[in-house]
DNA sequence: AACGATTGGTTAATCGATGTACCTCGGGAG
DNA sequence: CTCCCGAGGTACATCGATTAACCAATCGTT
């Protein structure tokens, strides 16, 4: 535990820099950032040296002169159930910190319990400047974080809105409502008649988008829905809604769900009653989790390459900060994943 | 689109505050922080002000002046394959944030790949003083980390690491030998004989302290293992072990994992071998994470209380960095929880 | 009444990097 | 020989908040 020769503790300063290339420290800020007009010489002589010292520029100085801090925030709802910690999450900060990385830039993490919390996170993210921007995610109806963020001037990208056009920026998550026609088709063409939906929080726009998408889908072939339930995307309301759709009279033969982790728990839950998947009764999921596929029977689910859309959120949201980035390629729409949770209507 | 009354981005700054409260800056700063002496009147008055204007100091120019930035580093290894995007980290982050939050603290996300990358990202983090310290995750032998941090003056949190001394203080997950220990006598009391053990990777320090402990508990009761097997903690692994296991001539009768991940593959693979869980073999986790309880059967696993482990953790972390927090409470060792994946050896 | 102590503030230097305005050469044109 | 010009750097103000040092009243004391 002996001090190595350097002291720990005591970070070269821009000045140390200049003073061992014999230098202004102005040269070493425009050797830098290839501003001013250095003879490639000195230049070279700047780098080295600053190499040797292990020197680089120091975030908070250059955040406060530029006033620019090269990080952004990401804000994500906490669960107030164990679903919360849902995987989807992980793949999305995935996705985010693959362009984040090379970029030099870092991403704040918070969590939030709900909106009072989440609007006085941004106000004081804003009031401090601690971030260049914020991804937004789970889009609401009416949803009132991109007019906060406009008043605050934080650029900001909304996650999950169907369309593309507001206030800030949105990535849509692909046509939504083009995966679950596909999902629904392919139950159709098993022979499935009786087709139930354990939705999302009706707040959330992609679950009208989705829910639409279900009910016409039915429509098209001269059926209705069995039911469309709605949850908060907790474990107790995904078992809960489960157990019911179960109990019922006449059961369905397919339940889809609005994402994997509830048709995990959807799976689980047919289990325990006793019914085999897919003999007994089809689940389908959404989002393509890693998860889905551990099971047994494999979780069939709709693709949404939940990194891509953090990727492109992220360039997007780069872009939106003056970083010149090339436009995000939102790649295909949604696509169904069939694996082994679906199968033939029975009977 | 119309701006609001407020200037968009023009954010106030404490002169504002100062002059709208009618006295100087310091006394704005004396005011915010508790120092110097300011009437009770005064204080207020800029404290409306400040309110009124909806001011907060500017983060980096206080991380400047102060050498402190207020935000710490969460640094993740990045899944090489599925199984990485574990929500293990998920609760981490979750008990990390819950103590960081309240103090006004930041939490810097950031995914790597590999060793090298992630030494250069601690210089990196430490040469910009981007963050005040960092939470180191799965301790490994030899982990040349600590030294790298100490080096660097940042300070550091070793996590998953078995003892508590170190170069760097070092966050225990508990006594993870009690939890196996606990977990095997479990599985004897069954009447299992046939036990196999699915480590992860050797390089890391609670592999080796798990192993020894299923390993002892064994030998206490005149028993050696059926086998262990070594994986990265990925699916791929964790399938192949298990189906070696399940092939041999008298295949094991229970399997523990090292954790709840690899148990959730290992049910799968089982089951889709033909075998039934508990009835044919029994499966045994290492995490408790929410997941384990939506599946049928649940599955049997020892909690060790991830979300506490890293609040302690972030406590811990806050205390080096001078924050004055009561001390961590570790509490109890971790503690096996049976559910259903566990049940009487077969024959 | 003069003086030290106390209360309640202010002034100015500082953190480290950046960028504008300026300065200093050496060389070529006139 | 003088003047101009550009290449190559440097000096200094600045970003916003913090804090040590300092100062102006007011009060109690003898």
């Amino acid at each position: 535990m002996s001090a190595p020769t350097g002291r720990a503790g005591r970070r070269p300063t821009i000045k140390a820099v200049a003073a061992a290339a014999g230098v202004s420290t102005a040269a070493v800020s425009q050797a830098f950032n290839h501003k001013g007009r250095l003879s490639e010489a000195t230049r070279r002589r700047i780098l080295d040296a600053a190499l040797q010292l292990g020197w680089s520029p120091s975030a908070p100085a250059a955040a406060l002169r530029n006033a620019r801090t090269r990080s952004l925030a990401l804000v994500v709802r906490r669960p107030t159930d164990v679903l919360g910690s849902d995987p989807h999450f992980s793949e999305l900060i995935t996705g985010i910190e693959g362009e984040l990385a090379p970029r030099g830039y870092g991403l704040l993490l918070h969590l939030v319990t709900g909106p009072p919390e989440e609007h006085a996170l941004y106000e004081r993210l804003a009031a401090e400047g601690r971030v260049d921007g914020a991804v937004l995610t789970d889009a609401r109806e009416d949803d009132t974080r991109p007019a906060l963020l406009a008043r605050l001037g934080l650029p900001a990208v909304l996650l999950g809105s169907p369309d593309g056009t507001a206030v800030v920026p949105r990535i849509g998550l692909g046509d939504q409502g083009a995966g679950v026609t596909e999902a629904v088709r392919h139950l159709l063409e098993l022979g499935h008649r009786r087709i139930a939906y354990v939705a999302g929080p009706p707040e959330l726009q992609h679950t009208r988008v989705r829910r639409a998408a279900f009910e016409s889908a039915l429509r098209e072939a001269g059926l209705r829905p069995f039911a469309v339930l709605h949850t908060d995307f907790s474990e107790r309301r995904a078992v809960g809604a489960t157990e019911a759709l179960l109990d019922a009279a006449e059961r369905p033969t397919a339940l889809v769900y609005a994402n994997d982790s509830m048709a995990v728990c959807g799976i689980g839950t047919a289990q325990r009653a006793g019914l085999r998947v897919p003999r007994d009764v089809s689940v389908l999921g959404y989002d393509n989790l890693p998860l889905g596929s551990w099971l047994h029977p494999r979780l069939t689910t709709v693709d949404q390459q939940v990194q891509r859309v953090g990727a492109a959120a992220a360039r997007m949201l780069l872009a939106l900060c003056g970083e010149d980035v090339e436009e995000p390629t939102l790649t295909g729409r949604p696509r169904l994943v069939v694996r082994e949770s679906t199968g033939p209507a029975p009977g």
